[in-house]
RNA sequence: CGGGGAGUGGCGCAGCCCGGUUAGCGCGCCGCGUUCGGGACGCGGAGGUCGGAGGUUCAAAUCCUCUCUCCCCGACCA
């Protein structure tokens, strides 16, 4: 450690640094930036405005994307009939150990219990089937933004909680091509927002048979690699679901030919996980670092003044500064109970990508110090170039994070052709290790019990030879990247 | 769900083993004054019944039982 020096260079005293316990710095940092709070609800946490501000900037930016591929909100209910939850064996075998159920309605038991939703594909699927009769009704596409609840039993804030907010994106189609289009479209999109919104790099690729989703036939997944631990974390699943789903709920349709067929689904879905991913791929001992394009506060302006005097100019100089700032999100912190060393500790750990200073030396040369959070790089700006400097210098930021997240990433990937290096790699929290896997269950289950280490996916993104599967030795069908996960 | 740790003013903790004065300390909070460009200082002040319930006892933060919540490890899990 080294504590003085860095505290003389304002790193915040009360965070335990990453190195030392990376799971207490996550907690803490969570709670002390006011991200989200714990709640009285085993298992719930609250997220705190400045954490949903996060999400809303979040949603703003996949909502976007999804309605330029011709997507729609709607909104389903919160409760689902037991039968429902029923009709798709794969799904109810997956999802039975987590769902929570509603059994008594007021005074009275109910005769059929609900479950509360831990996905919405019972009650979607068979909207879609009253609404599919023909051809002509496909696709259909839809989306929608709720909470879920699955009844977990290890809650971490943000990345696995009782009940969590999402999207969850749901379509039917009427051949089989477009279905797995649409469902490696919607992957991609998830790669493009957590690239370029959130500047967390990502390795898309398809799940293995036993961690695809409850009910569907292919799951697409894109994962990232955690800062500290190096654990991976899924951050969005898009899943082809073939006929499976249209079958327990009777999407069908009569075809150009006047054929019956079962339609083809999707779905895909991105939760408030990616909060606690834009956290740990971020953060450092100084607290949270957050990428420009989703801040809530993208500017923060600490105004300095000492005497009575002084407030006045500086006070004029601010309400200045924040005109020239009309594109950026701002917030101004007046309060004059706490020194402005203080304020500087408080937004870093808040993880504001720029701080401006203004005090009376910048009202005098019409100027303001900006600063920004990742580097802790100062410069002086004057006010008539301030607008485009500030625009410059977050878009600079937004692509040096995902530049320095990059670099993790790859520094910490390495192929490996034994299991005795996967299992050292594994144990050390070493990071990503690429190996050769046969396809096979039994091999993939094997890693699993002795490291822990899981398939977190097969990249699409494949080598010309491929090897040998790491466990028994035979031809490998895909190169899969192991890793401990969240 | 199994194992471990923890719950004492808003936060962090001490006290608990070996029950016994008005339950302490640091930070924060409120007031006044001096301060303010990298976590300022002085003086004054408010605030807790010890996670909850039950029990033992003349007496419980302290001992016993049950229970809730949080953190860690594991099982389970898009």
């Amino acid at each position: 450690m080294q504590g003085t020096e860095d505290r003389a260079r304002g790193y915040v005293e009360d965070l335990i640094d990453q190195d030392d316990d990376f799971d207490r710095w996550y907690v803490d940092v969570v709670k002390s930036s006011e991200l989200a709070d714990d709640s009285p609800v085993r298992g719930c946490k609250v997220i705190r405005p400045y954490g949903y501000g996060l999400w809303e900037n979040m949603q703003a930016a996949l909502d976007r994307r999804f309605k330029k591929t011709g997507v729609q909100n709607a909104y389903f209910p919160l409760l689902i009939p037991k039968s429902f939850m029923e009709k798709e064996a794969e799904h109810v075998e997956g999802f039975a150990p987590e769902v929570a159920w509603v059994t008594r309605g007021g005074r009275n038991e109910l005769e059929e219990p609900l479950a509360i939703r831990p996905t919405s594909e019972a009650m979607i699927c068979h909207m879609f089937g009253q609404w599919v009769q023909s051809y002509r009704d496909l696709p259909l596409l839809i989306n929608q933004w709720c909470s879920v609840v699955r009844w977990e039993n290890r809650p971490r804030a943000f990345l696995r909680t009782s009940e969590f907010l999402w999207q969850e994106g749901h379509t039917a189609h009427a051949s089989a091509d477009e279905a797995e289009a649409r469902a490696l479209q919607m992957l991609d999109i998830y790669r493009d927002f957590a690239e370029t919104e959130l500047a967390i790099p990502v390795i898309p690729g398809i799940k293995s048979e036993s961690e695809k989703f409850a009910g569907a036939v292919r799951t697409y997944t894109i994962e990232a690699m955690m800062g500290g631990k190096r654990w991976a974390l899924q951050s969005g699943t898009s899943h082809y679901l073939g006929e499976n789903f249209a079958k327990a709920f009777e999407i069908n349709f009569l075809d150009a030919a006047g054929e019956r067929r079962f339609a083809q689904s999707t779905s895909w879905g991105l939760s408030q996980r990616t909060i606690g991913a834009i956290v740990m791929v971020h953060g450092d001992d100084s607290g949270l670092k957050l990428p420009p394009r989703v801040a809530p506060i993208q500017a923060v302006i600490v105004p300095i003044w000492r005497k009575e005097v002084e407030r006045g100019p500086v006070e004029e100089w601010v309400s200045r500064v924040v005109g020239e700032l009309d594109d950026v999100r701002t917030h101004v912190d007046w309060r004059d109970d706490k020194s402005p060393g203080w304020k500087f500790n408080e937004w870093e750990l808040r993880g504001v990508p720029l701080r401006i200073e203004a005090g009376p030396r910048d009202v005098q040369n019409q100027q303001v110090v900006v600063v920004r959070r990742d580097t802790r790089e100062k410069q002086t700006v004057g006010i008539g170039d301030l607008a485009s400097t500030v625009m410059e210098l977050l878009e600079t930021i937004q692509q040096d994070m995902f530049t320095a997240a990059k670099s993790f990433l790859s520094e910490n990937t390495a192929s490996v052709t034994t299991l005795d290096e996967l299992y050292e790699r594994a144990s050390s929290n070493a990071g990503f290790s690429l190996a050769g896997w046969c396809g096979d269950a039994t091999c993939e289950t094997k890693v699993k019990n002795d490291s822990r280490a899981t398939i977190r996916c097969l990249p699409f993104e494949q080598p010309a030879d491929k090897g040998a599967c790491v466990v028994c030795g035979k031809p490998a069908t895909a190169q899969a990247v192991f890793s401990r996960a969240y």
